[in-house]
DNA sequence: ACTAACCCGAACATCGCTGTACGAGTTAGG
DNA sequence: CCTAACTCGTACAGCGATGTTCGGGTTAGT
């Protein structure tokens, strides 16, 4: 069953790894970015662009997984046993900046993935974040009158959230990994006492 | 200095009317919206869309505005004055779904015409939320270790996101409010005890 | 009843983007 | 060194969107 497929030339792996490069860094300028502008970006003719990648949703599907897989990586390193709350805040510190430098990539598979697709690459990151809030709230540690899956994405909204006020210019980056980490931990923690 | 504008035709009010009417409804369904599409929906020709406003610009700009109006005259109404908590609650409560509607207009406006004109039309709304927060805050029962302004960015992407999340179907219309208002308030709320 | 304001469809001119086709040049790798 | 793989620019075809123009038909208001 294996599609035997000869192995690429050094070159084009070269190539395929530099439009991987250039389209992050296009789409996270703008998420519109067209294939052109992708294209110049990379170093590389329009036509070789289209030649690894069959069309502009391809491409913005591997670019996602792409970077899913090095986030995940990332977040893969991150110690989340012991004590919830300074797992959770050690998950936050060190994925924050990663989280919201995505945003780009993020928008554009939504536009042209639609947000099922996106969500399946998503998926085994957030399952990640879900399951240390749900042991949490089994411990007793995170509030249990709202879902685990509210809270999940209450986390990433807040994340994203900074993101953007810094590129507004009324957060600083700076400050951000501070304020988001006493926010998220407020709407985990359990109210009473 | 005023522009001496002869008043409008009945037949011409009413299809203004219309096609703003129209397009809050087909930016709602999809951001992305054409003019033909609106014109359609509001029953009229396209060049008589063009007729009333030049431009999808400014378009989007009349539609985003006229909702901002409607919205404004809804929230005025809000007693805020008393416990921050119950004020805050009140707000939460008369308004997170006329704001959750607001999806679509919000995104095409930000789309078309930049965060910075979206957020100068935002601004009275903006404000009045603000204004209450920062009083909560010197009266010692909102917490101050991060801005009021962070905090009022935090409760409109509560509020957005749980649209985002009734949309995809991982939350129900019923559970929401007190889902939202659970989760605004944990924000704001003073730590300390 | 008359006139100016308004509406309409159809056609046209651009623009930007996607995707394909061709032919010739360059490079990796055995 | 030789061939297959890869690349490149250019050109073309198609789509969908935005605006504009034109000429004839309706309708509101006085």
């Amino acid at each position: 069953m294996s599609t035997a497929e000869p192995p690429m030339r050094a070159d084009a792996q070269r190539n395929r790894a530099a439009i991987l490069e250039a389209a992050t860094s296009a789409l996270t300028a703008d998420p519109r970015a067209s294939m052109v502008d992708i294209a110049r970006q990379a170093g590389v003719g329009r036509v070789t662009l289209y030649g690894h990648f069959p069309s502009r949703t391809e491409l913005v599907d591997a670019v996602f997984a792409h970077n899913m897989r090095r986030a995940e990586a990332h977040l893969g390193a991150v110690d989340l046993t012991g004590d919830p709350r300074t797992a959770l805040e050690r998950l936050v510190s060190s994925s924050w900046r990663e989280i919201a430098d995505s945003h780009g990539v993020l928008e554009a598979a939504e536009q042209e993935l639609g947000g099922d697709r996106v969500r399946a690459h998503h998926d085994d990151t957030l399952h990640r974040v879900r399951a240390l809030l749900a042991r949490g709230q089994a411990a007793g540690a995170f509030r249990d009158d709202v879902s685990a899956d509210w809270l999940t994405s209450c986390a990433f909204a807040v994340l994203h959230l900074a993101a953007a006020e810094i590129r507004a210019g009324r957060l600083t980056e700076p400050q951000a990994p501070g304020v988001v980490s006493t926010t998220v931990l407020a709407i985990v923690d359990r109210p009473g006492r």
